[in-house]
DNA sequence: TATTAATTAGGACGTTCGTTCAATTCCATC
DNA sequence: GATGGAATTGAACGAACGTCCTAATTAATA
């Protein structure tokens, strides 16, 4: 017994993944039901068959996407042994796979006053699970002797590299592939051995 | 002879003042002539009379933002001599004076293709402006033999440290104040010296 | 005090927004 | 091939949007 009737499933990820990406170039206010719906080629009210409201749809994506993100980044990073491997192979992950810009929306979301509480509090988590994974690249760097950090100093030096990355995101739909790709690599370069000259 | 009747002009700059910290903090669609007139305490007819319309106001405020920004920047700087302490006065300034979200609202009216032509060839510039104080400094840096930069590094570098500070505004109306400007200061920090264990 | 031009308010406009809902189409099953 | 529930549409709703227009208010000048 198939419960899957007509191609319901896959219009409900079409829908998704054109909210998803509408969301992250014209931020949530700037999305309308009606640009959705145009996307997706679906009408407006089967939207609302799939999804309660705007909202709710896009703490849905939001959710989601962290979700997915996560999960293949533990599935991508078993193949790099350093941490500085790491960083460079999670430079790359994010360029490629991160959707920060749905993260700013959220933000946009979030520090709206009539954005209900409960939407709130599920985004505010949000930005967490991809500082967590940056936090554990530096731990491990720290614990191989690979990097010279001190315990209190892992979380802020996770905090700006996520949010270095997550500033260059910025670029995704307005930047050349390869240069942005470039720039992200030279991020790690960067904060892994700065610019000073050495003795 | 007085050409200002009223408070016309402190009336605009209220307005002014007003509308830019809505457009940074809930975006250019998120925010609303209403929004506006409501929070300025003037009616929205008043708003039409100092500003054409809501795009025209926008580009007026990032623009003037950005050059007030960039003289009060010229003025700051010459207090400090080195590139590194240039770059530490740059942080805090950045914290105290950027209105980064402001710039990440301009890329969000750039971007949608509604909006005129001549609005997006003015925002495309915006950002430019900072990105130039920021190359000085590492130019300077590479000059004088503080850093260890070859001469097409240079852009890229001061590239991505402006992304990262502008990605530290993005927490200017959810973080506090002390943290968040520990988190400017250590982002020079790894600049100048990554997190490498040296020898 | 009367006149005038600059300033401000507030409501009306057409449009677009998010949302709802009745009607229709589709497919699995009988 | 008829039936029923799931999938999908498109029109319609009130609210909110950006913009415009007219009328009221103000302060300077005559």
């Amino acid at each position: 017994m198939n419960k899957r009737h007509y191609d319901s499933e896959e219009t409900r990820s079409l829908i998704a993944d054109k909210a998803a990406r509408l969301f992250a170039q014209k931020g949530f206010a700037g999305t309308s039901i009606a640009d959705i719906s145009r996307e997706s080629g679906c009408s407006k009210g089967h939207i609302y068959y799939h999804f309660e409201n705007k909202e709710k749809l896009f703490v849905y994506l939001a959710l989601e996407t962290m979700r997915s993100w996560k999960e293949r980044w533990e599935a991508v990073s078993v193949n790099y042994g350093t941490a500085v491997e790491k960083l460079h192979a999670m430079a790359s992950f994010v360029h490629n796979n991160y959707k920060t810009p749905l993260l700013q929306a959220g933000q946009e979301l979030g520090s709206n006053p009539a954005t209900s509480p409960e939407t709130v509090t599920k985004l505010r988590g949000l930005a967490s699970t991809p500082m967590q994974a940056y936090y554990e690249i530096f731990k491990q760097g720290m614990e191989t002797g690979e990097f010279d950090l001190r315990e209190e100093e892992l979380e802020s030096t996770g905090f700006l590299f996520g949010t270095l990355l997550g500033g260059l995101c910025q670029y995704l739909y307005t930047m050349e592939n390869e240069p942005l790709e470039a720039l992200f690599q030279r991020s790690v370069t960067i904060f892994v051995h700065g610019i000073c000259r050495k003795g």
